[in-house]
RNA sequence: GCGCCAGUAGCUCAAUCGGCAGAGCAACUGACUCUUAAUCAGUAGGUUCGGGGUUCGAUUCCCUGCUGGCGCACCA
């Protein structure tokens, strides 16, 4: 092993010594009695000698000639081990002389307290449960400072192992994503929603006005969507009789990236028959009371943009029309200005339209461009414009072109999409109609006729209120990141040259039928 | 898509005006039976993101491509 700088080089050698000694260095098994916390909080309690077996990853590592000091954390923690050649036997500290930083290793021994005072496992015996060949990035740690930290964004992203084992507040991030969204599916349980499943490959999509993923079905030789949404099928499913419906999966928009935006997100959508969008505004505010409290043990949560603003989330919410505020902010009456002077003030704030946009596309765009950055606090905005909402039913009280919708936004962000949903089979096909002349004019994310759909409305579908929740915003607001790479385990990057080689090399081969651009012809995509 | 910034050893980072590419940690060899950012002595380790250009000479200047970060635009 002489000579032997390199690091992958030095390992396997070790590995290979491992082997020579007759190790088995990658063994099927090791039975754990205890966690690190276990031993460490058990100690006091510990009259008598108890065997401990351990197993967890060496992080840090002392050989002393004779002796070797090291740390292995597991899922609770980390403890230290103490081997001495003298109590081990040569044989067994020889292969405590083969491990490196990185190891998964078990070790069996009865805890002490070190001269030190640290408390720590006298290792009687020793397991490589699985050698590490490549080195684990050296990061140090004393009284809380740590020295030469992992933190490279786009390694840890690729390389999101490493980013777990090395960075242990991403692994509350992700602990923390987990009960949120267990918070979610509890407390719609509880309120008789039944959860379902939905097809995530579809030959029309819809639901949201944005552009989809597009692959091919080679059996079928056909074109398919990845979904935009769940909500068609899901209101099929009102319309059979299951009243209180919940889905909580991927979605994928053909968008671009940025800090709030990943192709594929997280989106809970449920639908809940014989209520309206008022009704679903206090279940809205209750689910985002109770994951709150159940993360982060608080409704007074700091915002993730690293600026002082702490948002309130105890309810209620306020609840705002989307004309009030435009006409606060922007000194406009959407609802009776002309289409010119809407033009005018979206110019005058510094966003351009195509000239053949909707009429709702242009109050959208003024409220996104003087309303939606200044709702700070949790609040409802109410009853949006019909053209942008096909899938809405008319106001009450305005049914000409407004619907019955509201979008709930905290810090800026939208978390939340809701509706009384048009459940009128006749109303609904004028409404594709639109859509179509939209798309027609050149607007790549209006909403294509689903002939399937409609068929199910005219078989009757309940009046319903139904509702989106984006889950890695609301995660992102409880976890405090500011970018939605950081609430999801491996977002999406462009390939690096060096995955790019990996990916070559387990591309399947041509098939025929499949598209030999990537993209599609605008009649294909239509 | 546009703008700005960044990419140097496995990790974290230096490198003067364009003048021999360095440090700490990790690795390797040796010493060390209570260490803990172990210590001590020594050794090795580089496609300076890729390609091109200017120059006697490029990590450094110019062009171009890739990847990432941030901002803007679009979206949830």
């Amino acid at each position: 092993m002489e000579g032997l700088t390199d690091p992958l080089e030095a390992r396997r050698g070790k590995l290979r010594a491992l082997r020579a000694l007759g190790v088995q260095p990658y063994p099927h098994g090791f039975r754990r009695t205890h966690l690190a916390a276990e031993v460490l909080e058990g100690f006091a309690g510990l009259e008598e000698r108890v065997t401990a077996a351990l197993a967890g990853r060496i992080r840090s590592l002392r050989p002393m000639g004779k002796v070797v000091f090291a740390h292995i954390e597991d899922p609770s923690g980390r403890i230290q081990l103490y081997l001495r050649a003298d109590e081990m036997g040569e044989e067994s500290f020889r292969v405590a002389s083969l491990l490196d930083l990185g190891d998964l290793i078990g070790a069996t021994g009865v805890p002490f307290r070190t001269r030190t005072g640290e408390i720590s496992i006298r290792v009687e015996g020793l397991s490589v449960l699985a050698k590490a060949l490549r080195p684990l990035p050296a990061v140090k740690e004393r009284e809380g400072v740590v020295y030469d930290a992992f933190r490279d964004r786009e390694a840890r992203y690729r390389r999101r192992y490493l980013d777990l084992i090395l960075n242990p507040e991403v692994r509350e991030v992700f602990a923390r994503r987990a009960a949120a969204i267990r918070v979610l599916r509890r407390e719609l349980d509880a309120r008789g929603f039944l959860e379902v499943e939905t097809p995530v490959l579809q030959a029309v999509y819809g639901g949201a006005s944005a552009r989809p993923f597009r692959t091919h079905h080679h059996a079928l030789d056909m074109p398919l969507y990845l979904r935009i949404a769940e909500e068609l099928p899901l209101k099929k499913l009102l319309v059979g009789g299951l009243e209180r419906v919940y889905e909580l999966g991927r979605v994928f928009r053909n968008e671009g990236l940025d800090r709030h935006h990943n192709p594929e997100f997280t989106l809970l959508e449920f639908y809940w028959a014989y209520a309206d969008y008022r009704e679903a505004m206090s279940l809205v505010e209750d689910l985002v009371r109770q994951t709150a409290l159940e993360v982060r043990g608080a409704l007074q949560i700091p915002s993730p943009e690293g600026t002082d603003e702490v948002v309130d989330l105890a309810p209620p919410f306020e609840r705002r029309s989307l004309a009030d505020l435009v006409r606060e902010q922007a000194g406009i009456d959407v609802l009776a200005a002309s289409d010119g002077a809407l033009d005018e003030a979206c110019r005058r704030l510094g966003g351009g339209l195509p000239a053949g946009a909707p009429r709702g596309k242009r109050i959208e765009k003024l409220f996104d461009l003087s309303v939606a950055p200044r709702l700070r606090r949790p609040t409802f905005v109410t009853d949006y414009p019909m053209s942008i909402s096909p899938l809405a039913k008319g106001h009450r009280e305005r049914p000409d072109d407004l619907v019955e919708r509201f979008e709930l936004f905290i810090l800026g962000q939208e978390y939340a999409n809701a509706f009384s949903e048009l459940n009128d089979p006749e109303e609904q096909r004028r409404r594709f109609a639109e859509q179509q002349r939209w798309r027609e004019a050149g607007d790549e994310e209006a909403q294509p006729l689903d002939e399937d759909f409609l068929e199910a409305l005219e078989h009757g579908m309940p009046p319903a209120a139904g509702v989106g929740i984006g889950v890695d915003r609301l995660v992102m607001l409880l976890t405090g990141c500011a970018a939605i790479r950081d609430v999801l385990l491996f977002p999406h990057l462009r390939p690096s040259d060096e995955s790019d080689r990996d990916r070559t090399g387990a591309e399947p081969e041509e098939c025929p039928g499949a598209p030999a651009s990537p993209a599609p012809s605008r009649e294909e995509r239509r």
